[in-house]
DNA sequence: ACCTGAACACCGTTCAAGT
DNA sequence: ACCTGAACACCGTTCAAGT
């Protein structure tokens, strides 16, 4: 089974962007890298955006299958959650660009099926958290906001780690130290509301 | 007193990334704006990121002064945090490309000296971080770390709203909202280790 | 249905030259 | 010291045309 043309241009447009960044995704490069001329994309894509786009929807469904995964396979829902934490982590920090593409870039068109895609990466994510809520290692608040609170707060410390804005200096020495520190006081205010 | 043609290169600069984002600061507009030819600009500046660095060398700076000013206004440290937030809330809400610049932009080059502006706006955030844990309305773990984590949920949730990522369905409401959830949480950890 | 080659308007950057 | 005009190599996108 080979690759479609369009799913080629997707795949080209990933490792470009893991290579060299957004700069190094210009059409051209990516059309040469499949075999094709340089303007054999648009009867695939609308244009360079939408190629983009398609690569942002690929990832969040990666994303949402490794949160299920994670949320599956661990009995104990702490464990699930800093599984999913990581895999996040992990992704991000091996794939910086595509990473920023998914969460970060204000160019990336949304249309309603790529945000449908991204919710549901969140929508899996939040599952993890709910479970943490009732085993009590996380506040009884509303599931979703704190859902949102951990979500942006991963979103920021990988971010900065990314963009060169971390250091120790403050207090920024890794991702997963940052994130456990949230982990640890989040959980502190659990036994604090239910002791 | 006139700007300079250099401190006049950089205001163009700011105001073409408020007015259409990263793409509209083109040097051949920078320097439209200011009434030179389209390459008068590498007189001053070595190129197009050098012209961004003064950008954000300049925001940075005026970011740590609010930071200070609400160090200054408030007795209470809780409203000291709160007022900084606010600050960096509305300048990233007014002010969206220029706030990517100083955050999240990985092309950015960090000379030596951007970057110990930017550690200065950190610096000025991590006083009034460490007045809250005086006061016991932060609990009293390592005060680089907290800010650091302050600082990265902060940012995440400001990136996501920024990006249009952020929706009540994520419970990301407003940046407000989230912070405010953060603080209060931070604030019930602080309790349960002091109670 | 899918691809090609030429062309257009734009960009950052460089260079030789002017005052 | 500061600025200009021409030029270069690149880009996204469009269009007429081919199979």
């Amino acid at each position: 089974m080979r690759e479609t043309t369009k799913q080629q241009l997707v795949s080209a447009a990933s490792r470009l962007l893991d290579g060299g960044g957004q700069d190094a995704v210009t059409l051209r490069a990516v059309a040469e890298q499949v075999g094709v001329s340089h303007n054999a994309p648009y009867r695939h894509f609308s244009g360079r955006s939408a190629l983009l786009a398609a690569v942002a929807e690929r990832d969040f469904t990666l994303l949402r299958q490794a949160f299920e995964a994670q949320d599956e396979a661990h009995h104990d829902a702490a464990a699930a959650l800093r599984g999913a934490s990581d895999a996040l982590i992990a992704y991000a920090l091996d794939h910086r660009a595509r990473y920023r593409l998914l969460f970060s870039d204000p160019d990336l068109v949304a249309e309603a099926s790529l945000r449908q895609t991204a919710f549901g990466a969140f929508t899996a994510f939040s599952r993890i958290v709910a479970r943490c809520q009732q085993s009590r290692h996380l506040p009884r608040v509303d599931p979703v906001e704190l859902t949102g609170l951990i979500y942006a707060a991963l979103h920021g410390a990988i971010d900065l780690h990314i963009g060169g804005r971390a250091s120790d200096t403050k207090g920024l020495a890794s991702v997963q130290a940052t994130v456990q520190l949230l982990f640890d006081l989040l959980n502190g205010a659990a036994s604090a509301a239910s002791g």
